[in-house]
DNA sequence: TGTAAAAACTGACAATTATCATATTATAAA
DNA sequence: TTTATAATATGATAATTGTCAGTTTTTACA
């Protein structure tokens, strides 16, 4: 098992705080494991009992609605630490990460990680930084959550995954989602986010091949994105 | 002036773990002020450069969309700190604060709470945990903003206010709120907002007497927010 | 107290979005 | 490959929500 004092992974986290003591002994009670697409990390109402270090893969965080169906609220690339927020609050988890492609994670007993918040705290500044990061960015999704109509928010959320996951030489974007997965990100039915894709192809402002999507206009998108 | 040492409303936040010595000293730096309803008490792009502790008063904190309209992330009451999240992260504000009664707030510069997150575990820990608690609660109202009508979103709303703010003697909700504040929370038209007060005061699910608000049946309201 | 301004309300209609039904295409397993 | 299953796509329609226009009521203040 590889060692988190030579993982280049965690200079993408908080856990770049860590001196190599600290990191020995995470190292030395940590557990890896392989997550096949579609498994379920964790879910709602699970007593985590500490943290999953991402070190590739992506997975989807998501909650399900008392109607039925599952709000997705962000999705966790390589790098990201799930599971911060309930070991902080010392609560079951309020969400599910299920994997969308094959992963590999890094998983870190509550102790350890409480130890180093104690005694580190360059460390927990970086988790009240980490926490800290992803308010902002719920209280934005909110605010257009509330606001913007789907085809706005189908905008907003093609040029966010081109932000965070980049393209692929042929200018394909490096996340694979099932329109179902689109559609509970930007919260409408499935039906309605195949429409707006559709359009969006019709109109040449994106590429549609399967789950490979291109960006093809992205002023365009920016536009429909502030309502123009 | 009055003395944090002496103040009870500490003990509602994360300043309740600061030490005697810690809060003379923040008692000598700090700043009172009262706040008169409507007036702001930050904007978003402002450099806070401190946090607000409410000692007294209810105030809207919102963000405004790139349509122009406002949304309501959160009601702050007595008790509650502002201002925390952008001094973690050392950024200018996100978020807007308005008053929407008279207000008494505490101001408290930077540099003193950085100093007790340096040397106060017990501090930073708290301060930790109260963004964890936003965190979960933004999420929530994420998935509900996302999944759910605004017939429910709506008597959702109702039922926290009950349970934020309670209601006096004759049963009238402890807060105020125009029916344009009440429509940006819940994220619709102003129109939609009162056309559906309308339709709760028709049923008898509620009592309205201009801004003044009776919960009546809340089981009746309960099975709405969840879609029945 | 009177009056102007703001807030609350109502109606009519348009636009958006959800739902249901069904067809087509892609994917995975035998 | 063949076949079953799931995912994607499209049409028709209903329900929800927004917008605009105008009225009534409340509030603030001279």
């Amino acid at each position: 098992m590889s060692k988190c004092e030579q993982c280049i992974v965690r200079q993408l986290n908080s856990l770049k705080s860590l001196n190599k003591d600290e990191l020995i002994r995470i190292s030395s009670c940590k557990t890896s494991k392989t997550i096949k697409k579609g498994e379920v990390i964790f879910e709602e109402g699970d007593h985590i009992n500490g943290v999953f270090c991402i070190s590739d893969g992506i997975c989807k965080v998501s909650k399900m609605s008392s109607n039925g169906r599952d709000q997705i609220i962000h999705l966790a690339k390589k790098g990201a630490i799930l599971g911060e927020r309930s070991l902080i609050s010392d609560e079951a988890a309020n969400l599910k990460a299920t994997a969308i492609n094959d992963m590999e994670v890094c998983f870190i007993p509550r102790e350890e990680i409480i130890k180093d918040l104690e005694k580190n705290p360059g460390f927990s500044m970086n988790v009240l930084k980490d926490l800290a990061r992803s308010l902002k960015n719920v209280d934005n999704v909110l605010v257009d959550m509330a606001q913007k109509t789907v085809k706005q928010r189908l905008a907003e959320m093609l040029l966010n995954l081109e932000i965070k996951f980049g393209h692929n030489s042929e200018n394909v974007l490096n996340i694979h989602l099932s329109r179902e997965d689109i559609a509970n990100i930007i919260g409408t039915a499935t039906e309605s986010a195949i429409r707006l894709l559709s359009e969006f192809k019709k109109e040449k402002i994106i590429l549609l091949k399967g789950k490979n999507i291109s960006l093809i206009d992205t002023a365009k998108l920016k536009k429909i994105a502030q309502g123009f």
